[in-house]
DNA sequence: CTGAAAGCGCTTACAG
DNA sequence: CTGAAAGCGCTTACAG
């Protein structure tokens, strides 16, 4: 159908041979002479190479495939960025692959999809693999790496935000603006990805270093979504129990944000709101959202680094404080409303 | 590196022919005992295809590739929902490439990526494609549809919204509240594609049927950005010249809404807003927008089915008004404030 | 610097 | 129902 190197090789009298050294870019193999005729050979017969048969015979190929869920994780538009400007630099390929939400043969699918061809590794966006499809990977043979989430795992490598410092960050920053009685909602700590789990320490650590032991109600777990946000704010209810709380996720603080807000709390001034994420969500909402901000563009890019290089550690990305509109400092008015 | 239908065939004493009969179920082939023998070996020994070797014998691929802008499109998480289903349906495969930021050398990256390889066909979602980018693709010979936006070249065919339609639908459904002076905006109206065009004329022509003709303060046009948002409403002006305007996005929504609240205009009791799109942003800002509202899942899953009956029609999707809190009933009031 | 030839892992007429 | 063989479009030792 297409044109292939033996036209272009009957064209110019050269051997295919030849053209696939210059079309292949060998140097030292070809004269100039024969390059500028060969290329312009390819050129006027509008050569296109068939990537399969190259990936075929060399067993390898350029390609990146990267497998995100398909849910509203609305940071992975960066952290693609930061992959496909890595890619670009070295000359790869970025295949993206929706692996469903959280939904087994949709995971199953897009890592059969990308491993079913020759393949130069895989970086999976925050997906929370199922067991089977673990092995699936670990089977393969091909680099894979996580990104924006950390395992325990030690074959399990990733580039993510060191999480447990962003509990402790998030919680420091309120203890220094005042307040005491600090909620942590809509982080998931059932995953088999530790993030949540580490976060939650990491605020349990902070509040133990000011003496603070968290009561039952100021944590409220979730899955990270914006519902998870609207939830866990019925839960708190309007006695205002805590006086400020971390968010797992930027929907999770904006679910709160309006939850709290139906309930007639306003933000800052009656609730005190960090949320962890930082994308532009935060700031297209009233009061915009002090967040703390994950460098998602860069874990993308490094990610994508150490795929490529074979690197076999681990990394964290940088974390910062975005102050915005949602904290408010507080002094002592702390303990009035407390209940118990 | 990896088990091959030789090995399987070494195994099981059947021929390469034999296995790959059976593994590619070529139906009436072989016996029920023989493919029971080989799927078994295949399981044990842990094979996989290689879908280079078949794309490159068969010449043809179940891959659909899907490109489309690194820009905030919220809706696509939704089309490529729409696509996945249909893909799944049909045991065809998807993968995303992104095509950045209406930038040339993404584009061209994104289709050579896609072009390079044996394939089903191309999906764009709104990708606007560069003149060059646009030869290339017609060049290829694959058949391919874009999704979302619509063209007046036959040779592109698409699935979107009836955008003349959105446009007369918002302006009739304002006109029906009560609102007489009528604003439009953040549009695109340079685009290759004819949406934002389509959108104005359908405004337009509402407006006409009620004997109104557009100030020229009414319609400021943009890119369906947050930004232009924000910029349309600083044109507007806190002196109100329109009493409701219509958004080109969510997002184009949002920022109108935002500005307007720094403004110290309230949504909608000093102005009323319709959105076209309908996302789940409409629904996590305060007021909640009411919106035109497209259905991007079908899109998607229209878009696929054409591409792979070989349709060669265009088609559009439904609409449907969806009241939220941000529109409100005007009665004479309008005409008290014109300034002119 | 160039060419003839083998081979990557599959599929599929053709013959039986 | 099964097998031998050709071939898809490339790449790359090997020989010159």
């Amino acid at each position: 159908m297409g044109v292939t190197i033996k036209d272009i090789a009957k064209e110019t009298g050269f051997s295919v041979a030849t053209v696939s050294r210059v079309l292949s870019n060998k140097v030292g193999f070809f004269s100039q002479e024969t390059a500028a005729i060969v290329n312009d050979a390819a050129v006027k017969l509008g050569y296109k190479k068939n990537m399969a048969a190259t990936e075929l015979v060399t067993q390898k190929s350029s390609i990146i495939a990267v497998i995100i869920n398909s849910t509203k994780t609305n940071f992975s538009d960066s952290i693609i960025a930061g992959i496909q400007k890595k890619a670009d630099e070295t000359s790869k390929r970025v295949i993206i692959l929706y692996a469903g939400d959280h939904d087994f043969s949709s995971q199953q699918r897009a890592l059969t999809t990308a491993l079913e061809r020759p393949l130069m590794g895989i970086l999976l966006l925050s997906v929370d693999l199922f067991a089977e499809n673990l092995q699936l990977l670990k089977a393969a043979n091909v680099p894979f790496r996580f990104i924006s989430i950390s395992f325990q795992d030690p074959e399990l490598t990733y580039v993510a935000s060191d999480d447990w410092q962003i509990g402790y960050l998030a919680t420091k920053y309120l203890l220094k603006k005042g307040h005491k009685r600090i909620g942590l909602a809509g982080v998931d700590i059932e995953s088999s990805a530790h993030t949540g789990k580490l976060r939650l320490d990491g605020y349990k650590h902070a509040l133990a270093e000011n003496n603070i032991i968290p009561q039952k109600d100021w944590i409220q777990t979730g899955n990270y979504s914006y519902e998870s946000g609207l939830q866990a704010m019925e839960k708190y209810g309007s006695q205002k129990n805590v006086s400020a709380i971390i968010t797992g996720s930027d929907l999770v603080g904006i679910g709160l944000l309006n939850q709290a807000t139906k309930m007639n709390l306003s933000i800052p001034s009656d609730l005190s709101l960090v949320t962890i994420d930082g994308t532009y969500l935060c700031k297209i909402v009233q009061p915009q959202l002090t967040s703390i901000t994950q460098n998602f563009y860069k874990m993308g890019y490094l990610g994508a680094e150490y795929l490529i290089t074979n690197h076999k550690q681990n990394a964290f990305t940088d974390i910062k404080i975005s102050e915005r509109g949602s904290v408010q400092k507080t002094a002592s008015n702390n303990v009035k409303n407390k209940k118990d």
